[in-house]
DNA sequence: AATAAAATCACGGATTCCGGGGATATCCCC
DNA sequence: GGGGATATCCCCGGAATCCGTGATTTTATT
C-alpha cells in the first residue's frame, strides 16, 4: 500500500486528488496539509512514500521543502505540482530534489503513474512539461535565484508600488537597508533595474 | 449540428479540443486558428455558432476579438479560454461581451456544458471560475484597463529592465514620448509606479 | 568555537522617474 | 466635418533609484 500526502492550499485541487487516491485501491491518503510547515512536520512522522507538493505555498517555497527533506536524506518521492509552466520553475524544482513535475490542468492519469514512476526510482515530467524542457533555446540559461524571507518581503512590497521610503518605513528598517535588498535582488536576478526583477519573480511564482 | 471554431496558439489544448469535438455527434469543427486575426476574418466568413477562445493572443487581446465581434452584433457565442483565474481578467473579458469562461484546466465535460449552456441564451462560468467570482472582497473594484498598442510594447520593453532612454532608442522614438507613455500606462493602471504597472500586467497576463 | 550567510546601516554621485503642465498630427467612426 | 482616441513631442523640478564600496551585527550551520 502506498502512503501518499498531499500539500496544497487550493482546497479544490485537495479535493479532487483526494476522490482520485481513494478510488484506486493500491494507494491511501496519509495526509492533506495547505502549508509548507504543518506538511513538513507531518512528513517527518509520517513517513509517506510520496508527497503531492504544490510549489506555491503560502508559506514556504516548494523548492525550500525539496532542499529540507533532501538534506534529510528522505526516500519519500516528491512530485510536484504547479500551474506555471516555465523552463526556469521547472528546472529549479527538479534542482532542488524534486522527483516529479505535474502541471495542474493534467489528467488524474498522469497523477497516478507519476506516483508509479518515481516509486520505481524514475524522474517522471507530465507530458507538457516535457515538451517544454525538450525545446532548446531562449530561456536555457536562466537560473530562479534563492531569495531570501526578506528579500521575497521587499518585493512583494516594491511590486505594490511602494517606494524605498514607505517600505523602509513599513518594515521598522532603514532606507539603506531596504537600498540594500534591492540592490542585491538585481543582482541575484541578473536584471537591469527592479521593474525586471518584479517581472521575473511574478511569472516564476515567486511573489 | 453546431459549428465550433477554436481560435488558440497552443497546439496542445487544440489538439485537445479536436478531438473533445470529433467525440460528439451534435458537434462539427467549423475551423482552428492559432492567431486572432486570422480567427476574426475566418468567423465572418463560416459564421459558427459558437467559438471557442483564447483570451491570451500573440496578436489581439482576447477582450478586444469580443469587443470587435460585438459591435457587429453577432449572434456568435464566444466562449473564452485562459489560465488566469483573476477576477479582474475574467470581469474584464465577461464586459467585453463573452458569454462564457473556462479555465484551461477544466475537463472537457465542462466546455461541451459551456456550449449547450450558453446556445441556450444563458452565459456560462466553469466551476472554479463560479467560485472566484462569488467571492466577495478585495480586487473588487480593480478594473484591467485598456491598453494600446504602442502601450503595450513599452510595458514589454520596460519589464526587460530597460530605461527611458533605451526604450526610446529601441523604438526611434524621443524619450519625452516613452515618458508619456510611462505616465499615461501608471495613470491607467491607477498605480504608484512603473513598477506596480508591470507586476499587474503580467499577472493579468497582458505582458 | 568557527565559518558562512543573512540582515542591517552608511555615503555620494550620476541617472532616472514621476507629476504637473501643454502642443500637434493622424486616424477612425459617427 | 467634428469628436474622440492614439501617438508623437516638449519642459521642468523635486524625488527616487542605481551603483560602487564599505562595514557591523545577528543568525544559522558545521
Amino acid at each position: 500500500m502506498i502512503k501518499v500526502m498531499v500539500i496544497d492550499d487550493h482546497p479544490i485541487v485537495l479535493e479532487g486528488l483526494k476522490n482520485l487516491l481513494s478510488s484506486r485501491d493500491d494507494m491511501m491518503l496519509a495526509g492533506c496539509f495547505g502549508t509548507g510547515k504543518a506538511g513538513l512536520k507531518a512528513i517527518k512522522e509520517l513517513e509517506p512514500n510520496v508527497v503531492l507538493l504544490d510549489i506555491n505555498l503560502p508559506d514556504i517555497s516548494g523548492a525550500d521543502i525539496c532542499r529540507q527533506l533532501r538534506r534529510q536524506d528522505k526516500e519519500t518521492r516528491i512530485i510536484t505540482l504547479s500551474i506555471h509552466n516555465e523552463r526556469p520553475v521547472i528546472r529549479n524544482i527538479l534542482q532542488a530534489g524534486a522527483n516529479g513535475y505535474v502541471l495542474k490542468n493534467s489528467v488524474g492519469e498522469e497523477i497516478i503513474t507519476a506516483i508509479h514512476t518515481t516509486l520505481d526510482g524514475r524522474p517522471y515530467l507530465c507530458r507538457k512539461t516535457q515538451e517544454i524542457m525538450s525545446q532548446v533555446g531562449e530561456g536555457d540559461l536562466v537560473e530562479i535565484p534563492q531569495v531570501t524571507r526578506r528579500e521575497k518581503e521587499i518585493m512583494e512590497l516594491v511590486s505594490k508600488g511602494m517606494t524605498t521610503g514607505q517600505v523602509a518605513a513599513q518594515l521598522f528598517i532603514s532606507t539603506h537597508t531596504v537600498e540594500s535588498h534591492r540592490k542585491n535582488l538585481i543582482e541575484k536576478f541578473d536584471a537591469a533595474s527592479m521593474t525586471a526583477v518584479i517581472k521575473l519573480a511574478t511569472r516564476y511564482g515567486l511573489i
